[in-house]
RNA sequence: GCUGAAGUGGUGGAAUUGGUAGACACGUUGGACUUAAAAUCCAAUGGCCAUUAUGGCCGUGCGGGUUCAAGUCCCGCCUUCAGUACCA
């Protein structure tokens, strides 16, 4: 019994993982640590599809690798199970959230009677080395406790610039006490008052209270947001694809509301400057970079002629203020109402009110419509002291700077189209430029002119100037502006972590870390109250009782009572938000490193022993959310010092998806006729995706197959070619709707695990997006099954089916040590790039070679097995078994490479004429290059090649080609 | 529009610093084994032309250039994909 039966094997190895722990990581060790992490997932109904394991397999094979070479390797997987789906689908089914969230993980029957394999179960089944004894999910209580006392630790923190870093608010309140708050650099809403120390003291606990909020990194504010009223939430800015909500596609309106926030632009600038610092992919520090979008400038205030208002603009080229014509206000801008003139004032209301009434999508998909009202009231400019008029027009953002801007039409295509489309002149202020078809904006070859101290200098000198210019006279100030915004951090859904907050006349406090975890309440329904209020809203028992801080039924509380009064019995109520998909998601991976500590997020020796992440494998589609707030959240925890790095990630990879490919079936019109692929011309047809399971790898349909897939098959007729019905195919995304998805599960039982894992690195660089096709498989798995034959000896065939175990004591050949020692060398490169597919090809060549030349030689078989370890864990486990070792592969050490064993006496030289190369002749490797000259100018074929003509020049390059010009 | 990545056989893809283009697979064709199928094994397989073997020409999106030598470097285009967008 010795055929490659891969279904025993891969379960023996798999209990044997589970039931010995083998992959479990110690947190004391005298190793290097090395920790490897994937991106973990949302455990949704539909279950793992071939592409979701990419990542997992790169980064297994990774770790295994790392442990191969001597590393205490840190491999934790875990589930980010709050999230919208399970919510969807309970609001339609009434299940519990937790309930459906647990048969996604776990498996079992859902209530509509679905069998669901589980997240687990599936991941079980392809050999991931992962450490499961530190697994985590975001939604149970032991680990959202931790998200919940995060959240806590911003609410207790204020960023002071001059430190330039996060310091506890009690520290903000001594500064407060002793001079007020004119003196520090802080982080804070754009509306504070300033006070002195002694205004702080005389100010109630009230008014303290709120002002702190204006400084806290995590605050409470009326933000406009982006409401969506199907999905009853607010969404983030890259919740938002093309104006409609990434999910489902609903529209989206902008509302005011209460609602938490992070002060992540406290933090804009190193954000930007540690990207220097991390291995990541360009085009992903390239999103964030653009995401933060940092602009230096200035920000220049121009006085409103005959008003006491001020307006504020920001711009990147205070350089052409003097070319400044008009400016123009954003119709949300607070001052429009202010300084409109009376004979304007219809115009201009009428005009606030339409832009309002379009939606955030309409504005955004008509970009060419140039629309403005002019406000009456003039600005007059800082330097000239001209009077200027003052515009509103929708291509200002009330979001960008401040809502207000300089208009120079001769340097900015927006303004001069503005002022084309208004009639108003524009002004050159640039030397030798012609401004009569476009403004010209190339700072680079700018000379300024018409600009009083200005002229002459160019884009560099005339900011300086101006900038200095400005500072004197009190009308601006050189700036640095960010695109980025604060994160709303409210969402109003039932299915994610409840905030630590109850409101005490209506100020927000938080619950001490000691009664953490705060429950997430039971609710009737899942849908947002009749008033408006979020799903938490029906929750009857949701109340803090201070007193014995508990959470108590809504039914206590005495919303009027004074504070101290008697009324006062110290129940208020709690928050109704929940937190965002991003929040437990953000410090997660220090988690791992001690997921059961229950004092702290994770000890001191933990986190200092495992660092942070050393490789990171998951999808660049988290570009400008999970990964941009877990490293505003960490650089945060490192302020505070609760961490001890400042950045979650080292290096990071971004996997390609896998792409489906639909089968497609062509019906003729009108008929239940179906043509062959290569016919369809002929006829007029209708594509039909089919079930891609259906299609063999020749891209043959199984016609028995298709009648009892669907009703609408089973008296189907088909038009053959060659007697095979061949379907057409589609590459795109793999879903259910086109019936392209390929379940792991089907594959690890038909072709087994290490032919998945060998197979999905064979497919291409792991970077790239690729389609799956069934069409390579075979070639892998019979790769294994050629793996397995090299072990083995005997009857029928040599090697083959039947045959026994067997390698012998021999000592290898020189081609035998050759083979595996440029197998070592290239598969460790290989692995050491994260160009997994390489080395399949080159342990195929290996194989390959080495069943030609019948090597039976355990001194080449035995270091083979850990080669292949990584990729093939299973075979790799039961041959090494079968050589004779008691303890699992996974710790034996990496096979040395050595160099001796591919030192060559010669080679074959390809001999090229004029860069051609024509044919090749074997030379010594230490022939000096007259000999060889010699040698090649003697070769018949040269003689032929020449044709009697002398060569011009002869190229020798020893070790690598010979080149006749001539 | 801007930013980034990529274009190589019928297909997925190799070619690490400029040095034998198409490794390794799939598919296809032919052959062996078999009653047959599956499995396995052997051979051929970039295109075109010619042939008794030998051989010749073309060929890495397009057009130029540098070089003894270019898929790789430089200049100019085209196409595809991804991200982003009235950002002042």
């Amino acid at each position: 019994m010795s055929k490659y039966h891969f279904n025993d094997i891969e379960a023996k190895w798999q209990k044997y993982w589970a039931e010995n722990g083998t992959f479990h990581a110690q947190n004391q060790s005298d190793k290097p640590k090395f920790y490897v992490l994937d991106m973990f997932p949302y455990p949704s109904g539909a279950g793992l599809h071939v592409g979701h394991p990419l990542g997992y397999i790169a980064s297994d094979v990774y770790a295994r690798f790392k442990r191969h070479q001597g590393y205490n390797v840190l491999h934790p997987m875990g589930y980010d199970s709050f999230g919208l789906p399970a919510e969807q689908y309970a609001i339609q089914t009434g299940q519990h959230p937790a309930d459906t969230t647990l048969v996604n993980i776990e498996g079992g029957v859902d209530k509509q009677g679905n069998k669901i394999a589980g997240y687990r179960h599936q991941m079980d089944k392809i050999g991931f080395s992962f450490d499961w004894s530190r697994e985590v999910r975001t939604s149970d209580p032991q680990y959202y406790k931790w998200t919940q006392w995060i959240f806590i630790q911003l609410f207790e923190s204020w960023y002071d610039y001059d430190a330039d870093k996060a310091r506890p608010v009690s520290e903000l309140v001594t500064i407060f006490s002793s001079e007020g708050n004119t003196t520090i650099h802080a982080a804070c809403d754009a509306d504070v008052i300033s006070f002195s120390a002694e205004d702080w003291t005389s100010f109630s606990s009230e008014k303290q209270q709120e002002i702190l909020l204006q400084y806290r990194l995590t605050y409470l504010a009326e933000t406009e947001v982006n409401w969506c009223p199907e999905l009853g939430t607010v969404l983030a800015n890259d919740e938002i694809v093309n104006g409609v909500s990434e999910r489902g596609g609903y529209p989206v309106v902008r509302k005011k509301m209460k609602q938490w926030s992070m002060r992540i632009t406290a933090y804009a600038q190193r954000l930007l400057d540690g990207l220097d610092t991390i291995d990541w992919p360009q085009p992903l520090k390239d999103t964030q970079t653009n995401w933060i979008g940092r602009s230096e400038g200035a920000s220049v205030v121009f006085q409103v002629k005959d008003h006491d208002e001020k307006i504020e603009v920001f711009t990147t080229r205070p350089d052409t203020i003097f070319g400044t014509s008009f400016m123009t206000l954003a119709p949300e801008h607070d001052l429009v109402a202010k300084i409109t003139t009376q004979e304007q004032k219809a115009e201009v209301e009428a005009y606030v009110e339409a832009t309002s009434k379009r939606s955030e999508r309409e504005r955004m998909a008509d970009v060419k419509t140039i629309s403005g009202v002019f406000t009456g009231a003039y600005a007059l400019h800082p330097f000239s002291g001209k009077a200027i008029p003052v515009w509103i027009g929708d291509y200002v953002l009330a979001g960008y700077g401040t809502g207000a801007v300089m208009a120079v039409p001769c340097g900015d295509q927006r303004d001069y189209d503005f002022a084309k489309h208004y009639g108003m002149e524009i002004p050159n202020i640039f030397e030798g430029i012609d401004i009569s078809e476009e403004a010209f904006a190339d700072k680079e070859n700018t000379i300024i002119a018409n600009s009083d101290f200005l002229n002459g200098l160019n884009y560099k000198e005339a900011t300086a100037k101006v900038i200095e210019a400005l500072e004197e006279k009190g009308a601006g100030v050189g700036k640095i502006n960010y695109r980025l915004r604060d994160a709303v951090f409210s969402r109003q859904r039932y299915w994610g972590e409840p905030f630590p907050v109850y409101y005490k006349n209506g100020l927000p406090q938080m619950i001490d870390l000691e009664h953490l975890p705060l429950h997430l309440p039971e609710v009737e329904k899942y849908l947002p109250t009749e008033s408006g209020e979020p799903p938490l809203g029906r929750a009857e028992v949701w109340a803090w009782d201070t007193k014995n801080n508990k959470v108590v039924s809504n039914d206590l509380v005495t919303p009027s009572a004074v504070e101290g009064s008697d009324e006062d019995n110290g129940i208020y109520p709690l928050e109704l938000n929940t937190m965002p998909g991003w929040a437990g998601s953000s410090c997660y991976m220090f988690r791992y490193m001690d997921p059961h500590n229950r004092e702290t997020l994770a000890s001191q020796e933990a986190l200092q022993y495992w660092g942070n992440v050393d490789l990171y494998i998951g999808g660049s589609e988290h570009a400008t959310s999970h990964l941009l707030y877990s490293r505003f959240w960490v650089k945060f925890m490192y302020d505070r010092g609760h961490l001890l790095v400042d950045e979650p990630v080292k290096k990071l990879i971004n996997q390609g998806m896998i792409l489906g490919t639909s089968a497609l079936i062509y019906r003729i019109s009108g008929t239940n006729e179906y043509v062959s692929s290569g016919l369809k011309d002929q006829y007029q047809v209708e594509e039909i995706r089919v079930d891609v399971n259906l299609a063999n790898a020749s891209s043959e349909l199984d016609l028995e197959g298709l009648r009892k897939w669907q009703p609408q098959y089973e008296n189907a007729k088909f038009v053959l070619e060659d007697g095979k019905y061949i379907v057409g195919h589609e590459v795109e995304k793999m879903s259910k709707r086109w019936f392209n998805v390929v379940n792991p599960d089907d594959v690890c039982e038909q072709y087994g695990a290490d032919t998945l894992r060998m197979y999905e690195m064979f497919l291409g660089p792991l970077e790239q997006a690729k389609p799956w096709s069934t069409a390579g498989i075979t070639g892998v798995h019979s790769f294994l099954k050629k793996l397995w034959k090299l072990y083995h000896q005997g009857s029928p065939l040599e090697g083959g089916e039947g045959g026994v175990f067997h390698v012998s004591d021999s000592t290898p050949t020189k081609e035998n040590l050759k083979t595996l020692h440029k197998t070592i060398k290239k598969v460790q490169e290989d692995i050491e790039n994260f160009s997994f597919n390489t080395s399949v090809s080159t342990f195929m060549i290996a194989v390959n070679e080495l069943t030609a030349q019948k090597c039976k030689s355990r001194e080449i078989l035995e270091p083979l097995v850990i080669l292949i370890s990584p990729y093939a864990p299973h075979i790799a486990e039961e041959l090494w078994s079968l050589l004779g070792h008691e303890e699992s592969i996974a710790t034996a050490s990496f096979p040395k490479f050595e160099e001796k064993h591919l030192v060559e006496s010669s080679k074959e030289y390809p001999v090229s004429f004029n860069g051609k190369m024509r044919f090749k002749m074997e030379l010594p490797l230490d022939m000096s290059k007259e000999d060889m000259e010699a040698a090649v100018m003697a070769h018949e074929k040269t003689l032929q090649q020449l044709d009697g003509r002398t060569p011009k020049r002869v190229i020798i390059v020893p070790g690598k080609i010979i080149n006749i010009v001539g």
